[in-house]
DNA sequence: TTGTACGCGTTATCAA
DNA sequence: TTGATAACGCGTACAA
């Protein structure tokens, strides 16, 4: 055991180990290493058997040190919301850590949760020196006192939010448009009343306004999403009280409070979108119960698109936001900023959702 | 701008810059941000006050290098599969990010998938030093050539997959127990034949026989449950054959499959047992569409106790998984092997699963 | 082509 | 209580 080591501490072993072993001087193992060019085919070979015998790695504290650069990326999430029917989180998550994975870069996650001690750790690691660039999958960015993640002088890209106000490149759905042809589909159907499950209103956590004076009012998926939906009943002429708004959180039980209201309308809406596929597959389960046929006597559809959803009963129909090319795509801006100079205007990449049609839809009884 | 900043390039601060504006020397500054005793108070706010004008922030790398330890956990995760209705993984990674962002560190993901790439990745990183531990929620170490994980010499914790006998700490759901549980209840509501969905039976990616001279022979989970339920089958005085085995791959296409066998036989069981929701939801879905009522026809039973198998029709029963628990337990292990002497024995700590009665399963019809 | 020497930013040791 | 200095392991400019 000791007799394969030729360093006499117990710790891993470094440059000087296997320039002594290999009988060279420390630069020459590092370029053995790292530069293919500069060296003679012999020595390499003689450095490389030395490095291997050791079982050498290369001390990446040391690396980053003197580089002044990492390969590690510092993804920021929302907190907890991301375990339920609806997976974009997740599946976005799959779709970064493809692209970045495969340039050798690793993925740091920093979940943005309500604690303000959390959002101060995520600063001190962005201005720690350690991080290449950051993708925030969170409507905001993460910020302490008035120092926000965008003052870091990191390269950073936004994900499923539209951060471009504050100067951040982002990937996004085309959510307005994707729940416009949703109320479409609807509306072709001959459907004129609407309920409408919302997601949050506010923002979580509650903030000051930001620096550049006007934070987001609300949550950037409901609104988008919502004013969607108005420009595709006002378009069919009609007014907007065609739609009933039920609030909502991005969960089953909002689809069950808002089965609850629907169940006790006098004039039921005879078709239901949601925000969010999980409260669209609470708010068929809970009307079922209640002897409502879906899509015989109310139509329903949901958004995201989740792989669940095709089985429940009936299938929900949802508006599929294409995540995986989000990733994708968010990873390779990352790239482009990492690379680049720097000073390039923020860029908005719109992915388009497509339309799953399942059996929660159908014209609405005469 | 410039003339807020002491030092002339435009990069970030060092001690050097607080020290200078602060009239002391480095080491001062070091003693000032780390160590609440031995300074003197007057100077100590000095200090504090030239870091906070400066916008000063420890460099990582630097530190890390100079400790030889860094706050970073690698969590290495099984690749693609924990996108479904089943969110075990996630809602694990949820527990270990809670109690370990608590403690200050760092959360570092990595993604065992089929390629070797990626693998050599994960030992590159756990072998170059800016790693405090590892927790595994995978089958296997990873591992390259004939070095795993576990050589590197840091401490590792695996959750959900017991690796005990490979050396390592281990936090699990009593699988066995559980499904065992899950056939006494369908054998105490009366029945006596049984389909089973299991999971995949070999492992992948598919390898050598460990050094240690033994591999798992196939997926844990798996072998585990399916193990509990025959145990359950013969302490009721079943033969082995009253239970069919149809094979799966943890997915909702396997529920599919299963439905198909199900559905094509002559004398049908009358009970379900999955190895995981997503199977039994696909299955359910599909015999429903075939004409069978569950549980009338069929009682169904899945494991994991996923969220939206409350808003399935009818509501799926499940064996929940405490994942909340399993993550902590894990980081809290973990955190002991790192504050440890690092020769304790490897312990292993079962979490038991708790039956989620819904509306799938019913006595069967004589 | 290879070796010597320095510095990245931090913390710990030692002396004052 | 504070300051000067060395060292962590690596990559590179410069000299040989």
């Amino acid at each position: 055991m000791a007799s394969k080591r030729s360093r006499t501490n117990g710790s891993a072993p470094s440059v000087a180990d296997v320039a002594r072993r290999a009988g060279v001087a420390t630069s020459t193992v590092s370029r053995a290493l790292t530069m293919p060019g500069r060296i003679a085919e012999a020595t390499r070979a003689k450095v490389l058997k030395a490095a291997e015998e050791l079982g050498y790695k290369p001390n990446l504290a040391a690396r980053n040190l003197r580089l002044g650069a990492s390969k590690t990326v510092m993804i920021v999430l929302p907190g907890g919301l991301f375990v339920g029917a609806s997976q974009v989180i997740s599946e976005v998550l799959l779709g970064i850590d493809e692209a970045l994975v495969r340039e050798g870069y690793s993925l740091l996650i920093a979940n943005l949760d309500r604690f303000a001690e959390t959002e101060e750790h995520i600063m001190d690691i962005a201005l720690g020196g350690t991080i290449a660039g950051s993708i925030v999958l969170a409507s905001q960015l993460p910020q302490v006192g008035d120092r926000s993640l965008a003052d870091a002088g990191l390269p950073i890209v936004a994900g499923l939010f539209d951060l471009s106000p504050w100067g951040v490149s982002s990937v996004v759905s085309n959510d307005r448009e994707a729940m416009r042809q949703a109320g479409e589909h609807l509306l072709g159907l001959g459907h004129r009343s609407f309920l409408y499950i919302s997601g949050p209103d506010g923002v979580f956590p509650p903030r000051e306004p930001s620096r550049q004076g006007q934070g987001p009012k609300g949550n950037y998926h409901e609104m988008e999403r919502f004013a969607g939906l108005l420009e595709a009943v006002r378009e069919a002429g009609l007014p907007d009280d065609a739609v009933i708004r039920s609030p909502g959180s991005f969960d089953f039980e909002s689809g069950i409070a808002a089965a609850d209201r629907y169940l006790s309308l006098k004039h039921r809406p005879t078709a239901v979108l949601s925000c969010i596929d999980d409260s669209a597959i609470g708010f068929i389960k809970t009307v079922t119960q209640a002897g409502v046929r879906v899509p015989t006597d109310v139509s329903v559809i949901g958004f995201d698109g989740s792989r669940v959803g095709a089985f429940t009963s009936p299938g929900l129909a949802s508006m599929r936001q294409q995540t995986d090319e989000i990733g994708r795509a968010a990873a390779r801006l990352l790239l482009e900023q990492i690379g680049g100079s720097g000073d390039e205007a923020p860029a908005v990449v719109v992915v388009p959702c497509e339309l799953l049609s399942r059996e929660s839809t159908a014209p609405p009884r005469q």
